[in-house]
RNA sequence: UGGGGCGUAGCCAAGCGGUAAGGCAGCGGAUUUUGAUUCCGCCAUGCGGAGGUUCGAUCCCUCCCGCCCCAA
């Protein structure tokens, strides 16, 4: 039985998130457990959107229970987004920003709304507090660790966080959904993105964008054309598959892979793997959670997107949110839109937003 | 219509008498709270066609078809 964290010893109420799958309601369970005074919310994020395991689970554990309205914040800030970016060339990441302005932001206006002095989730992070410091941690069970996901919250937004699931392994998650017999025990882990069920977010993007979405030419790195595609939105850095070019002539039969995309001449540049690796990442909106670095810069560790092994980098600030991040073996399937985030060991230092790689 | 070469899966390609390597593409799965990558599995009862030799032919022989090259 993991202990909460010191953070809630003067806690008188607390709000958790259930969003109806196994973690949060492992989080519930803990909370409820350790005594705390719980009320449970549930955003409602798509029209369609099914609540009742969340009903159930809050049932079962006996807790107020609060469904939350959020489908237009959702569609407007996140989804929105999300389609403009992937038209912009770009290969977003809808959770980071959810977890911004969504969880921490309308749900925890929302729980403070209901007298909470703060909000659990189930996701699998730790956070420290030291010397009235608050710090983000990568989550014990390094298989598990969603931290990368948390990174551009603020601190005050930490400070309101709890994650009672970052010491504990998945499996011993399951394993006490089953003692507990909640409700949603055996439900399977969630994938892809929350709003796009199928994986199918081509679809979703074509949906919304409509003739925005055409047909153009794939080319090679001195301008030959290849093939033809579907549209842009099939595609992303570092991307093997469904290139369809299997009728290549002669020299070698090395696989093509996506080194850029051009929105302005909807254009698909591909090239031989090796031109995918990048020396040096740009990023902006930096949201910098430790103390300040000086201009010639640190060592961290970067890990350059969600399922990404992090690996040592030079760290270098360069003024209006704005840094630029040196691995020092180059870095392959670096795509704009995505995320870099900064480690030092288990800690987030930071991260931001990649907009250029070279 | 003299000489030479070549035709193996959608593409590239090995095998050259003993019962069809490999790569690309594709498909399926694993992994993954973003997209990819990666990994695993599948993918030619048949080697341009028809005969023949042989215990046995993609591999040898003959003819036909189709490409290519050199000569005219």
């Amino acid at each position: 039985m993991p202990m909460l964290p010191d953070l809630d010893r003067d806690c008188e109420k607390v709000a958790v998130a259930l969003s109806g799958g196994v973690d949060s309601a492992v989080a519930a369970a803990l909370l409820k457990q350790a005594g705390a005074d719980l009320v449970a919310i549930t955003l409602r994020l798509l029209p369609d959107a099914d609540v009742s395991d969340a009903v159930r689970v809050a049932e079962h554990l006996g807790i107020e229970h609060h469904i939350i309205d959020l489908v237009e914040p959702f569609q407007k800030d996140i989804i929105d987004p999300f389609v403009a970016s992937y038209l912009r060339g770009e290969t977003p990441s809808p959770c980071i920003l959810c977890n911004k302005f969504i969880k921490f932001g309308a749900m925890a206006e929302a729980a403070r709304a209901l007298g909470a002095q703060a909000l659990a989730t189930g996701h699998y992070a730790q956070l420290i507090s030291k010397d009235g410091e608050i710090s983000l941690h990568r989550a014990s069970d390094p298989a598990k660790d969603q931290s990368y996901f948390l990174f551009s919250l603020s601190r005050e937004q930490l400070a309101y966080a709890r994650f009672p699931l970052g010491e504990m392994t998945k499996e011993s998650a399951r394993t006490l959904a089953r003692e507990w017999a909640l409700p949603v025990a055996e439900k399977g882990d969630s994938q892809d993105i929350c709003f796009v069920p199928d994986g199918d977010y081509a679809c979703l993007v074509q949906q919304r964008a409509g003739a925005a979405v055409t047909p153009g030419e794939i080319v090679d790195l001195s301008g030959h054309v290849l093939g033809v595609h579907e549209g842009l939105i099939h595609f992303t850095i570092g991307q093997r598959k469904g290139l369809n070019l299997g009728m290549r002539a002669g020299d070698h039969n090395d696989p093509f892979y996506v080194l850029r995309l051009d929105p302005e001449q909807n254009r698909v540049i591909v090239g031989p793997r090796e031109a995918l690796a990048k020396g040096e990442v740009f990023l902006r909106d930096v949201n910098w959670l430790a103390p300040d670095v000086a201009t010639d810069g640190i060592m961290v560790e970067a890990k350059l997107r969600s399922t990404h092994t992090s690996v040592a980098a030079l760290y270098r600030p360069l003024g209006e949110g704005r840094s630029i991040v040196i691995p020092q073996t180059p870095q392959s399937g670096i795509a704009k839109g995505q995320a870099c985030v900064l480690y030092q060991g288990d800690r987030v230092l930071g991260g931001g937003w990649i907009e250029n790689s070279a």
